[in-house]
DNA sequence: ACCTGAACACCGTTCAAGT
DNA sequence: ACCTGAACACCGTTCAAGT
């Protein structure tokens, strides 16, 4: 055995990458393994260390594949008034946490217990989401410095963030009565209203 | 051998707790360990399935203990104005991911991957946390109706929390250039400004 | 009654050996 | 060159058996 040359080393990727993603949607990133992963695409656990470099190097990559996901669904037309496309952007933010809640919580998860060095590749996806933000945010600063446009745009974001992480745990049950859309709504109207001297939209 | 009798029931919960406790916050979650708690605290792996139903629960003890300080560091003096009051709560929710990282994220983290139904005795502090939060924003509510000042708590709190996952992250590096607390004080001054009609504070 | 020791069914990762 | 098979060093959990 050995040396098949089915598939060339950048279908290997995309395999386990699709298998990954298939797996964490049914049944979570908790019984996510790579035993698992190479019984789906039919090749033994060892192939896929030769395809990447650990389980950690799969899991970025699939995560990847979702901010990518996540990035097109927050193009705002580019004639939307700031503060609609940063509602539409939030909105499609929170929208990815509740209807694909395993893969965002994957994204957003796994960053934070195993410490990486982030390579650049993925770097470059998060820094765009955040640049969409600050940009909208920039065209109602008014007179603002850059500094505060930055600061307010990472304190929205962070907040958005934490909204999407409740609905994310709501969704696999703990409390039901919230409404994470109406807090969405809140949180733009009140903290934008204030920080650009906005009256409602 | 078996039998020893040096330490009562409560005493060897109490032991394994404080055990996993030191554990995550010198090594992180991801390197712990059933086999290391009883380890650490001499005796077989076995005896902590005598004491706990399993290593969930033995964490969602560890975080109640957790729970317990953050509980304790958020008693704002009875004197205070709701706003500082609420800002007061905040900085510690936010000091407590800076200092006590660790320990923090395995609260804010577990939670989120097994789907347990969660028992009492857990919710209930939860729950003590954020009626403080509601308590405050009632003060300032002015004529709103309670179904307004609960929404606008949990958008509060959950804004809080978001930008304590963002301090969590920094922490384990990722990105260094942002000032929580900076972010913190623009979200209260500018939410509950615009939320209660306030001039500042 | 309390605790152990050993087993079971899993893991991630490595790497010599086969084609 | 590509991939396997088997091993290594770990896991969480269970439970008969010892005192």
């Amino acid at each position: 055995m050995a040396r098949r040359n089915q598939h060339s080393r950048e279908e290997l990727q995309a395999l386990a990458i699709e298998a990954v993603r298939e797996l964490v949607a049914e049944q979570g990133l908790a019984k996510l393994s790579v035993r698992k992963v190479a019984e789906k695409i039919r090749y033994t656990p060892g192939m896929l260390y030769h395809v990447f470099t650990n389980l950690d190097d799969l899991i970025l990559h699939a995560n990847a594949a979702t901010l990518d996901i996540l990035l097109a669904d927050m193009m705002a037309p580019a004639d939307l008034a700031p503060f609609q496309a940063l509602h539409q952007m939030a909105s499609a933010y929170l929208n990815l946490a509740r209807t694909q809640t395993a893969l965002w919580q994957m994204v957003f998860m796994h960053r934070m217990q195993h410490e990486a060095p982030v390579p650049s590749w993925y770097q470059q996806r998060t820094g765009l989401l955040f640049e969409r933000v600050e940009q909208q945010m920039a065209r109602m600063a008014g007179r603002q410095p850059t500094e505060a446009v930055h600061l307010a745009a990472r304190t929205l974001w962070s907040s958005v963030h934490g909204i999407a992480v409740l609905a994310a745990e709501n969704k696999l049950e703990v409390t039901g009565d919230v409404d994470e859309q109406a807090m969405l709504d809140s949180l733009l109207e009140n903290y934008l209203k204030s920080w650009a001297g906005l009256e409602s939209s």
